[in-house]
DNA sequence: GCTATAAAACCACAGATGTAGCTGTGGCTT
DNA sequence: AAGCCACAGCTACATCTGTGGTTTTATAGC
C-alpha cells in the first residue's frame, strides 16, 4: 500500500500550505504560512527535506533555489489523518466528530446553511437507496 | 488557560478509554482497549503515568491497585484536539472537515438523516439569529 | 510463615519530532 | 575585487513517543 510514513504536525502544516501554493520554494512556503505556525527558515527547510524523504514531495533545484511540490494528492493524506484521528478520539463514530464541530459552535451558522444544502443535493443525487 | 501538555496519539487512545470506563485500573484498561490499540501491560502502565504527570488524570491506590479517574473533561481534550487538528490539516475551515467526512462516505446514510435531523432543531432552536 | 502472583515503580532505549545553528557557495552590489 | 545575502546541505540536540523490560512490593493462598 506504499506506506508513507506518516506526517507529523508540523510537517503537516508545511504540506498543507504546499498543496495550496502548489509549487513552491521554502522561502515562500515559511512566508504562507500562518503566524501560529511560522518558524525559522532552517526550520521549514528541514521539514520540506523530511517531506521529501517521507515521499510526500519532490523537488527541482532552479538556479539556487529549490523548489518543491506535493507527490501525494491531499485527499488521500487527509483521508489516512482523518480516519486515525476519528478512530483514536471518537472510535471510529465520524458523526460524533461531526456533532462535535457542530455543537461546540465550530461551524458558522452561514456554514450551516451550506451543509444544509449539500445534504439536500446528497438526498436528491442518491435516490433513497436500496 | 492551564495548559496542559499535549496528548499523543497513543495516550489519546487511552485517555478515551479511561472516560469511557469512567474509573479504572491499568488491568482493565488494557482490556477495554480496541485490538488495534491493545498493548503490552507495562506499556498501558506508562501510558497512564505519562496521563497523570501531564495533568490529565488523577489515581488512587486502592489495595494494591491502582485506579484511575479522568480529571480533565472529554470534551475539553477533544475540543482542543479538534481544533488544533482542523487548523493544520484544513487552515481552520471546520466545514472543509465536515465535507470531506461526507464526501468521503465516512458517514452512512442512516448517519446522514441524523445529521439532518439535528440541522433542522438548530435551524428552529436558534431563531434566525441576530 | 513462605511462596507464587500480580501489580506498582522504575528504567531503558531507539526512533521521531521540533527547532535551529553552521558552512560553503554562487550571485548581486558597490 | 570585496562584501554581503540567501539558499542548499549538514549537523545538532533536547524532547517526546512508543514500547517493553526489570525490580520491588504487597498479598492471598497454602
Amino acid at each position: 500500500m506504499a506506506e508513507r510514513p506518516a506526517l507529523s504536525k508540523a510537517e503537516m502544516g508545511v504540506a498543507r500550505t504546499l498543496w495550496e501554493l502548489g509549487r513552491a520554494s521554502a522561502r515562500q512556503v515559511v512566508e504562507a504560512l500562518p503566524d501560529n505556525e511560522r518558524r525559522d527558515f532552517s526550520t521549514i527547510q528541514t521539514y520540506l527535506a523530511r517531506l521529501e524523504t517521507k515521499g510526500y514531495v519532490s523537488s527541482m533545484l532552479e538556479g539556487r533555489t529549490k523548489f518543491f511540490t506535493a507527490k501525494v494528492k491531499p485527499t488521500q493524506v487527509i483521508s489516512e489523518t482523518v480516519s486515525e484521528f476519528v478512530n483514536r478520539l471518537f472510535a471510529g463514530r465520524s458523526l460524533s466528530l461531526v456533532k462535535h464541530l457542530i455543537d461546540e459552535g465550530h461551524v458558522s451558522e452561514g456554514e450551516l446553511n451550506e451543509l444544509r444544502a449539500l445534504l439536500k443535493q446528497i438526498e436528491q443525487d442518491e435516490p433513497p437507496a436500496e
